[in-house]
DNA sequence: TAGATTGTTAATCGATTAACAATC
DNA sequence: TAGATTGTTAATCGATTAACAATC
């Protein structure tokens, strides 16, 4: 960003865990941090963090390290986290019931403004102090309302295509809790939360690590 | 794995995909595969697919291409899923009751055995058809009952000493929905799925986004 | 046989780590 | 000034892509 160019995702990951990193320091009362003490906290290199920071500016001072307080806002800022963002969700079933309820969104400043169902029984019942609607309003109101953030927790098969009409609207991203890729024809940003390819990775490694036991074993 | 090699996160956290895809060319009746077809519906190289498929084993044939139907087995016997799973739920708020109640997971081996809690409020009362039992008695549940994962749906802060209590009877791995960082003294194996970090990388991208599309606009 | 497509080696690209001059 | 630590360049490492001989 600091020259213009595209910074990459892999350090864009890593931008919330500073962030996190940042706050916990500032609860401690901890006001400067060298990239090597952070380092050593995180578990991960001060070079790495040296250069993920340099990407964005020159925050730091040598000889001193980093002031912990105007590094988190930095970052912060970065993050894109010093404004709030409107929020729809989309499938208001238990998933996303509980979506809704969970203060951490709000806290942060991503503010659950409405949500839409196409199930007669829940349509009109309240979610949080949010009263749901029918998806066949979706276009209607991101017109009339601002929305930032389209939270698409639906099956399989639907998904594509309320995408399709969250992005046609002109919500700026989704956050989609689907196992389904949308294919967007629109230059919509998506971010993907996959439940089930998380605990299938943790499977892989637990039978990975099972066979290199089994392994170990038949040398002894 | 062929090689006795181990493989890297990127290779893994690309198997369920590919798994996904598989599963979906077997509904369509189709039963072989190039990797140039599959790339394309993918929207991946070839070269990245036969790299990846080729860490595992030769399940291909040349002038044919993959048989779906075999390459769909191995690459669920790669991810560990032609078992099943004993997963217990720590922390049997709203999300941790969603988990349960998702069918998804079972559909897939992994089944939910048993949930815990400290709330007094909530000990005894069921979750889908499970009772949920006191905190207190994990380290006995687990050491008289094959328990592969543990789903940690618990407020930061206690995580980290719950963590330490089933790494320590046992638990394989550890399904981690908390915002913190887990240290674990042992080799257990950690899978962390962290849904704030999940929308501050969508955050991110909307405001860079905003910030380019001004820059645009300035130029003309 | 000719065409297709793999498995694998080599080339390229990108990300991480190391080193160090600049400087607080 | 001496010590610490940054920002940045260079070196290394790893992952992705390209190329092609092997072969079905």
């Amino acid at each position: 960003m600091k020259d213009g160019r595209k910074i990459s995702t892999a350090v864009i990951r890593r931008l919330p865990r500073y962030y996190r990193y940042l706050g916990d320091l500032l609860d401690k009362d901890i006001t400067r941090i060298s990239s090597k003490d952070l380092s050593q906290r995180m578990g991960i290199t001060a070079s790495q963090i040296r250069q993920d920071l340099n990407h964005f500016g020159c925050f730091g001072q040598q000889g001193y390290g980093y002031n912990v307080e105007l590094l988190y806002q930095e970052v912060k800022h970065i993050l894109g986290l010093d404004r709030s963002y409107n929020v729809i969700l989309v499938g208001a079933g238990n998933f996303g019931q509980v979506l809704i309820n969970n203060q951490n969104f709000a806290k942060r400043g991503f503010d659950f403004v409405a949500a839409f169902d196409n199930n007669p029984d829940v349509v009109g019942t309240n979610v949080g102090n949010i009263k749901v609607m029918d998806v066949a309003k979706l276009t209607d109101y991101i017109s009339k309302n601002r929305v930032d953030i389209a939270a698409l927790t639906l099956p399989s098969g639907v998904v594509q295509d309320v995408s399709k009409i969250v992005a046609d609207a002109g919500v700026k991203g989704i956050w989609n809790f689907s196992h389904d890729d949308l294919r967007l024809p629109h230059d919509v940003i998506v971010e993907n939360v996959r439940l089930t390819d998380s605990i299938m990775t943790l499977s892989y490694k637990i039978s990975e690590d099972e066979i290199l036991r089994r392994a170990v074993r038949d040398v002894w």
